[in-house]
DNA sequence: TAACATATGTAATAACGTTACAGCAGGGCA
DNA sequence: TGCCCTGCTGTAACGTTATTACATATGTTA
């Protein structure tokens, strides 16, 4: 399949979305290949409800989704699913919302260039933009003060583009 | 009473720490006074016990510290003291651990500089830092995708000096 | 003292996440 | 082939975080 342009956070949808669905679940499986896991059926369920969407869902809507469609499953094998989606790179959790997203950068690991978050307050798409540079000032913040960072979060609220040509 | 030295982020506790704490509930008297809101004897118990730890604290916990002391309350009326002492800018939300704690930098309104939030993994302590500068990069680099930013927050996750010394 | 805005009480429920234990599926190896 | 090991899923119950809806109380002002 020849490979489509990528998309730009917070562009327009448009006809190739179903062909990019289809690359990020060929991506996914190359994901887990490379770290030795299974990609089965119950992780492409839910990795497919979470990229089907460029908002952020929780995990009790992927249930819901998922029960719509005739695959009733308890929260613990949703959170399981998403804790290895999560593991592998191809879903982030967005703290301000406790939901998850699908990652539409496929870089992140080969560059290591770690992105920041913005969400949307209107239509709950989720856009990620490199923060590298952010996340090295946060990092060196921390360390003025004797902090020692593991884990970072960088996240924004707000408007996106295409909602607010709307108004 | 004699101003008594602020104390810098995750530095020990001193036999100052009593005094402080009056102060924080002078200075939250006076918050709630400047914004024409009432610090009544629910935000007073419910800030008390924010202001009583340097850690984060869960609502649920807030509950059950009052209610060892005498005070039974139901969730929302905790909550409600919380989005007041949240307005006021008295205590901080930690996103990442749908927890609270108490402002320890008095200065934020009056300067308009944003603090990071550096919370420990090991103690639980969170500490602020200046991250103005931080902020603004962020909103430059949203800004850049045509997105307006209206919440922002950075977190980081880590090992606090006290803690990394003890090992 | 009536009217209004602010604040709290009561009850139920929604939303998010985990513990504990049992069973299944596939790959490696004697 | 049979066994074991690891990874993955099922089932049930429970724990934690947060909100909706409606009623009542309290303080300020006219």
């Amino acid at each position: 399949m020849a490979a489509v342009p990528a998309r730009a956070p917070f562009a327009a949808p448009d006809k190739n979305d179903g062909k990019r669905l289809t690359q990020m679940m060929e991506r996914a499986e190359a994901a887990f290949d490379l770290k030795e896991l299974r990609f089965t059926k119950l992780r492409q369920q839910v990795f497919g409800e979470i990229a089907a969407t460029h908002a952020s869902i929780g995990a009790y809507e992927i249930m819901a989704r998922m029960a719509e469609k005739g695959t009733r499953v308890a929260p613990i094998s949703v959170y399981r699913a998403i804790d290895a989606l999560l593991d592998v790179g191809l879903i982030h959790r967005l703290e301000s919302k406790n939901a998850f997203f699908a990652c539409r950068r496929a870089d992140h690991t080969s560059t290591g260039r770690r992105p920041i978050f913005l969400s949307c307050e209107s239509c709950g798409t989720v856009g990620e933009v490199d923060g590298q540079d952010i996340f090295d000032l946060t990092d060196e913040r921390a360390r003025s003060i004797g902090f020692t960072p593991r884990i970072k979060f960088v996240e924004i609220q707000g408007m996106c583009p295409r909602c607010a040509e709307k108004k």
